[in-house]
DNA sequence: CCTTGACTCTCCCCCAAGGGCAGACCCCAC
DNA sequence: GTGGGGTCTGCCCTTGGGGGAGAGTCAAGG
């Protein structure tokens, strides 16, 4: 531990020349600092001036890159404990997150322009029916919005082959249920319901029961429309549909499912928006 | 101006129904209200409690979508002030910026992978070479990094011209020198070289002048390295190379096109990044 | 009428990643 | 020793809220 012989190391860089070379401001320097995340080599006890080497260029200009791309500077202080290709990885898995998170957006302006552009004359076509009462076999269960297509794809498989083993048969569409709203913090429940004919044994959590009869009003959509957050669109249509008629719900809002979903194309109808209404 | 008849009104939703109907949260409500983006429609004098009515809840989902987008307040304000046409417009462009950065992004990440994967086994290969003394054609400016790409065609059309008008051919490759730092906020200067034969006049901003034989360093990278972040490592390589060799620098930065710019692919040799040394 | 519990109010501090400025030091060259 | 430019710390500002404190309010039950 020599103390160094002069204040200004043979080999020093002031903070302004460091900066003018990693191209890096004053203040992102003394905060990389303040952070441990690129401390200068030597620091006079006296007046507090920082002093740079020549080799601190390099990590400067990465963070600085790294910077560019919006990672966090925690995260680019885990990126630098790594090693190269270990680094890649989690660059990787930081970009891959980036994209994901555009995908969603890049929706979201295309339900928007539908939404904007479409102001007045709704997009969203409305008629009703009445639905007889059905016998139905379902799966509830609460989930948020992240495990919802798994789920929902799982019961009715579930249901399938349940009756099937019981040499039932399906008898019309199936529907699934939401009694509550589904979204990032709040978890439904949702009941994944599939009608029969015959008697059936409830078995493990499937369950089974009768749905009323019941007039419902409802739109069709195609099964583009049916992703986040163009769906959102189907709901409020059927929705102020009901207000505008002065009617009121009376019944969980439900999506019916009247084709095979792994044979429709993106711009084949694919489902119903339902709504019970009396 | 009739005073309203209760506090609350009749059909009123406390600011708590109306965060629930609405997804947003209660500080996002206070906050868009003091930013006088969605105030309530009636606000208690006394209490300072918050009414909105049902039909504010349009609004709001639209405000709480546009926020998904990370559309700022304030622009947000700007869109719920349009029609929906130039509401569709404004978020157009503001989409296009957003896809735009990403571009830039993406290419940050696909340097960054090969950097950060390729570290120690330099991806350059350094050769040198010695370089006559040339009779060269040139036109000088201050650019910013935007005005780069069409200032250097702008003025290789004009040195061509010139020459070629003069009675003159090319001899040699044209190049680029670089006096000082180009980029967002760096200007250069930047001068564009052409080498010839034979006696040729100044003529408007071209000047004549001799480039001194010398040694240079150089690396040789394709086309699609060319693009800003690519190049950054390019320039690094070298300039590391002679710091490892114990050179010296000894002019300006220069980029040699050594083949026709557009007949070439991007993954063809396109130019040398080069450095006089001594 | 009062109490109680649930709501709501304002005010203040906090986050990231710095930008901008003030007032005080410091360093180096003349 | 003095001037001018470089650098220091510290404070407030930004965006879009989150979290909580402490006080006031609303509505229902007793």
């Amino acid at each position: 531990m020599n103390e160094p012989a002069t204040k200004a190391l043979p080999d020093h860089l002031t903070i302004g020349e460091f900066s003018r070379r990693s191209r890096l401001s004053f203040k992102a320097l003394r905060l990389y600092d303040a952070m441990g995340l690129l401390p200068p080599a030597y620091v006079d006890g006296e007046s507090g001036y920082r002093y740079y080497r020549e080799e601190q260029l390099e990590r400067a200009k990465l963070i600085g890159l790294l910077r560019q791309l919006e990672l966090p500077l925690n995260r680019i202080a885990e990126v630098l404990e790594l090693d190269g290709a270990e680094a890649v990885r989690t660059i990787g898995r930081y970009w891959a997150e980036v994209e994901g998170d555009l995908k969603t957006k890049r929706r979201l302006v295309h339900y928007l322009e539908g939404y904007l552009g479409g102001k007045g004359e709704s997009m969203y076509e409305i008629q009703t029916r009445e639905v007889r009462e059905q016998k139905i076999a379902t799966i509830q269960r609460n989930v948020y919005v992240r495990d919802l297509s798994p789920f929902i794809e799982k019961a009715f498989n579930e249901l399938y082959a349940h009756i099937t083993a019981s040499g039932l048969e399906m008898n019309g569409f199936p529907l699934v249920i939401y009694h509550g709203e589904v979204n990032e913090d709040s978890d439904g429940p949702v009941e994944v319901c599939v009608p029969f004919e015959g008697s059936l044994e409830p078995s493990g959590r499937i369950r089974v029961r009768l749905e009323p009869a019941h007039a419902e009003a409802f739109t069709r959509i195609r099964k583009a429309q049916v992703e986040f957050p163009g769906i959102l669109g189907a709901y409020d249509a059927v929705s102020k549909w009901l207000t505008d008629q002065g009617k009121r719900m009376s019944g969980s809002a439900r999506e019916v499912y009247f084709v095979r979903w792994d044979t429709v194309g993106p711009d084949d109808p694919a489902c119903d928006i339902a709504f019970p209404y009396a």
